[in-house]
DNA sequence: CCTATATCAGCTGTACTGATATAT
DNA sequence: CATATATCAGTAGAGCTGATATAG
């Protein structure tokens, strides 16, 4: 009656999970990420966008042209997968990619008009979904999140583990 | 071994994000999720183990044997992934799995001693690594965190998954 | 010679879907 | 027949690595 009829990890009717497993933190963020993170990627979809395609708008606008490698630090975005949400959004005529005269290395990525109008589109469309990933929150309550976010990101940041 | 000469997003040397990336709070969750991700990922394969490893067997500590259907209803782990994970645990030692005399559809997941032992160094693993996730954040904060985390698990599990 | 850039090809692990054999 | 279980095969997208051609 409730759902799983194939190989799915249910939906609908689901036990409760062991106490360790509720109380774990690192659970609980992954679980809410993950929620959050297709909520994202699903209303992001209905409108021919994906997450990279806003990190990309958003650098241009606050940073304005830029090459990709620059793009790629600003937007944590892999240079080689940054290569393939500049083509989309080429394509669909948001920036143009030049090659640079001051230095032939590079690719000048340039935000267009249309770009801009849909920088702003998107702008719209994230700020409705926060709300709805948010819903349950106060006001003072999302600010306290987001703080506490901020200050975990910052100080992992800093710490870089990367070697071995 | 500090920045990119590769195809890196910039590990160390990293220019500042826009604003608009820098205050999305669904970005801030999915980064730092992440980042926690990875830190326990890498706590826990340092002692040959996984996080669903954890999950399993927290969840036959709590709730005692079970069908592989009931643990992926606990855990959230799809039933197709179980088979993996049971199998796993198995060679291990950990638990055993047996046909259920009363209903040979299912199997009988049970916990051998040695699994508890397993938990229990587990336990401290993912304390130890929570501590670590959690640094810059006093009790207090932690404590708000994990509430404001649940909330919104709450929250999206009466719509599309299911925890509690 | 060494480094940076853009691009390409590919890997890995996770979440997920679909199908099948078997049992209830 | 309809449903539940365990298993297997495979998909999609994210994050990441390595190599190469080219330019500085």
């Amino acid at each position: 009656m409730n759902s799983s009829a194939s190989g799915m990890a249910d939906p609908l009717g689901g036990e409760a999970a062991p106490a360790r497993l509720r109380n774990l933190p690192t659970r609980l963020l992954a679980l809410t990420a993950l929620h959050s993170d297709r909520l994202v990627t699903e209303g992001l979809a209905g409108a021919d966008a994906r997450q990279w395609h806003y990190a990309v708008l958003a650098t241009l606008q606050e940073f304005g042209p830029a090459s990709q490698a620059e793009l790629s630090r600003r937007t944590r975005i892999y240079r080689s997968d940054l290569v393939t949400v500049i083509n989309e959004l080429a394509e669909r005529g948001f920036v143009e990619r030049a090659p640079d005269p001051a230095d032939r290395r590079r690719n000048v990525i340039t935000m267009t008009g249309q770009g801009r109008r849909r920088l702003h589109r998107l702008d719209e469309l994230l700020a409705a979904i926060g709300d709805d990933v948010l819903a349950p929150l106060s006001r003072e309550e999302r600010r306290q999140f987001t703080d506490l976010l901020t200050r975990l990101l910052d100080h992992h940041g800093r710490s870089r583990h990367r070697d071995a």
